[in-house]
This record gives structure tokens, C-alpha cells and sequence, in this order.
DNA sequence: CCAATATATGAACATATGTTCATATGTATG
DNA sequence: CATACATATGAACATATGTTCATATATTGG
């Protein structure tokens, strides 16, 4: 933690649209595709189920929020995290729900 | 990891689903606001520049996905973290935002 | 250059979402 | 009980957002 209680507004607001990018279940899934090696647009639309072009929109986003980058090789377009410390919290969380006791599937709560 | 490249479809959805609610800076405010020390609606509010209404509104969704829980003294509602590992995975990117070379701040990807 | 494949882009649309306002519920105290 | 304070809830609304479809832009090979 470097200054408790006290984040600048700016970090908030970075950190916000992080998650919100990673809030889309296509756009996740896409991401978590991108873990572990490089993958071409096609093969992420065939892996998540989702047509190429609606792919090709969110790897824009997450492009441009330096979640994930580019590499191109022939006609095709990798992409693979373009940070490590998101890709290992993705992973880390991951995990964290897959262990998880999955009641409250989406329950209310009582006082 | 659990199962390398072999997540549960319904895990991805929960997690994204963690995420959204991350993902907005008002919520994502409060939230932080809540990290450390159990804290009274009325506060929050206060601390984040927001309307009691719509802070209790987003408690309530916070709360719903066990993020927070909810703890009663007198008249006031006080909610704290209800999943120690989020809040460390919060207070570490948010450490990561922080301490990032904070260029790129909307900007276009070039090739 | 032309065809074929892979990706990208833009407009349009239906839906979801954050916020506000008015009002209700709960809780203590006189 | 009545008043005041703290929080919660519901409806309404403006805006944002994910998806689709049509089309454009690479890139390679003949």
C-alpha cells in the first residue's frame, strides 16, 4: 500500500475502467483466452464463441486500455496481455471463484 | 491454477460479474471507502461526494454479490469487506495504477 | 493485378445501467 | 406516541454499452 486511505481520484478512474472492461462476459472470456500464449483473432471468436467481427470491437477496447497488445504475423493478428500483473490477478481470481463455495448464485441477503 | 486454459463458463460469469460492479467509479469509491475500517453509509457518502441514496443503492448491488456485508449499530448500517481476498486483489492494482508510468491516459494505439 | 483469407471499422439498434427524486422503513430518544 | 435522524426502496429518465450487419482494409499467393 503506498499512501492508506488516500488514492488520487485519477487511480480510481483507471482502475475503474480496468475493471469495467473486464466486466463484459464475452470480453473476459476474450481476455482469458489471451492468457498464456499469444492468440489470432479467429481462434479467440471460434474459442468464445462469438463471431470475429464482435471480437475484433473488444480486443479494440482492450487494446487501447493497454490490457492487451498486438502482434501481427502473416494475415493474422495476435494478441497476449500486455501486462503481467493483470494477467496473474485474472488468474488469481479466477481461481479464487473456482474455489469458492458457488451458493449465492445470485440470492438475496437477508439482514 | 486450477485447470490451465479450462475454466467453467459459469465461473467466467461470476467473476465478470465481480468485475461490473467494480468497474464503476462511484461504486469502486466506495468500496475502497469501505477497505480498512467499517464504514457508516452517511460517511461514505460524505467521503465519495455522493447522495446517501445512491451510495445506499450501490450497497445494496455490493452487498448482493458478497462483497460487502452489512453490520448494524443504532441507527447507522455500517459495511466492511466481506472477502478478504478482493480487497487485497483492490488495494494491490490499485498499488499497480499508483505506481504505473500513468501515460496513455485515453490515448489512441498506434501499429 | 486478382482472388482469397483475416481483421478492422462504422452505423444502427435494443437493452442495460447510473442517477435523481420522492417516499418508505427502521431506530433511538424525548 | 411523536419527532428526528439514518438508511432503504421504487419509478422514471437520460445515457452508455454490447451486438449485428454491411463494408472496408490489410496481407498473402497465383
Amino acid at each position: 500500500m503506498l499512501c492508506p486511505n488516500c488514492y488520487a481520484d485519477s487511480h480510481i478512474l483507471q482502475l475503474a475502467e480496468i475493471f469495467r472492461l473486464m466486466g463484459d462476459p464475452t470480453r473476459l472470456k476474450i481476455l482469458v483466452a489471451c492468457v498464456g500464449k499469444p492468440r489470432a483473432v479467429g481462434d479467440i471468436a471460434a474459442e468464445v464463441g462469438a463471431s470475429p467481427s464482435l471480437v475484433s470491437h473488444h480486443l479494440r477496447l482492450l487494446r487501447a486500455a493497454r490490457i492487451l497488445r498486438k502482434t501481427r504475423q502473416g494475415k493474422q493478428a495476435f494478441y497476449s496481455p500486455a501486462d503481467e500483473h493483470i494477467s496473474h490477478m485474472l488468474v488469481d481470481m479466477l481461481d479464487h471463484v473456482s474455489e469458492a463455495p458457488d451458493d449465492h448464485v445470485d440470492a438475496e441477503v437477508e439482514d
